[in-house]
DNA sequence: CTTATCTTGGAATAGTCGTTCCAAGATAAG
DNA sequence: CTTATCTTGGAACGACTATTCCAAGATAAG
């Protein structure tokens, strides 16, 4: 008996995540949602519930839709250290190139912003750092298996280190830095981690 | 002939820097700053013009009074990676203990708030970017020639990773991290700096 | 103590914020 | 085609935003 939505919430969250992520959360208003979206402000709120709630699901969504997929592939990746080149690789030229230049992380623009102290979403926060820090270590146990690492490292750490160094350059890139020297300090890194040759 | 202030620009700008800092300069009106600094908003733009310029301004004034003496004091340094090493542990004390904790740093805080794309104030961002690495590369080259870094280390390279660790350590404190996880990660990174010895 | 000049408190501006509300419209089952 | 139920457009809400303005007050030189 009842009417049905006239939109696809699903399409519609994913233009708010865009507009959240380009311009930032903390001053993107509900006036533009409504303008991106093209729904209005009854169907935003029935659906979504209030600002805070929409962002921690815009949040989520990045999570499903950006961060899990790059996870994933870390986790299967058998070649052990290239995968986590890989990962550097795509991660810097995301961040400085292509539609989403400049834009940074959705995850770490939000440590920064105001809904950092919503329960909901520190949550959210909390578990993107777990999973990329989980997804780092598994590459970086297969590449200890491969002799690939130095023995000495401590896997936990270095996923830690790596974590740290990838919100380092998804915090640059939206500053707008070079490619290069972010690539640079990823390879040094990175260097520091290989099974050093006797001399 | 004319009145003088009644108030010290000085210490205002620097209730100014403790409020921009711990809340985020997004989401503090001028009505917090009235408040906190107890003048009146003519005063207030008298002095330091509109909010743009008071952030510019607070900014700067961190620049001067947290990062340049830590920056200078890492340059004189001659202890090489020791230097490093306690610029971190003070970094992650800063970060995650005392009256300062969580509220990260407002040059990495800036860096994904709506400011970034004032000129004025992305300058100061890359100005910090630039003295940081240039402190980091100072130390690095220290620590080479006292042998304590593996020779093929790009001082350059190394010193734009350092750069990147301390910005996730800022991010993830503001999160709430853990200081035992953040030092883990430096110190792994730091340690795959170090010379190996031939085993 | 007059006077020129700056500062100060506080009212007032126009605009935006997130949110709520309701009548009008759309839907599909009976 | 009636009817119950949801959705939708859009007006309206009070609270906030940064900024401007001006009369009243303070200052120190002459």
């Amino acid at each position: 008996m009842p009417d049905v939505k006239h939109f696809d919430p699903d399409v519609a969250l994913d233009q708010v995540v865009r507009l959240f992520w380009e311009r930032g959360a903390d001053v993107t208003g509900i006036a533009d949602v409504v303008q991106a979206t093209g729904l209005s402000r009854s169907s935003l709120y029935a659906t979504f519930g209030g600002k805070e709630r929409l962002q921690a699901a815009a949040l989520r969504r990045y999570l499903e839709r950006q961060s899990r997929p790059v996870f994933a592939a870390l986790v299967t990746d058998q070649r052990g250290l290239p995968a986590i080149t890989g990962f550097f690789q795509r991660l810097v030229a995301a961040r400085c190139t292509g539609e989403h230049a400049r834009w940074g992380c959705l995850v770490t623009n939000t440590h920064t912003g105001a809904a950092r102290e919503v329960p909901e979403v520190r949550e959210i926060l909390n578990a993107h750092h777990a999973a990329l820090r989980s997804a780092m270590r598994a590459a970086l146990l297969t590449a200890a298996e491969l002799g690939q690492v130095r023995p000495d490292l401590d896997p936990e750490a270095g996923a830690e280190a790596l974590a740290l160094l990838a919100y380092g350059v998804n915090l640059r890139s939206r500053a707008g830095a070079e490619a290069a020297d972010l690539l640079a300090g990823v390879r040094t890194v990175l260097d520091g981690f290989t099974h050093t040759k006797e001399k």
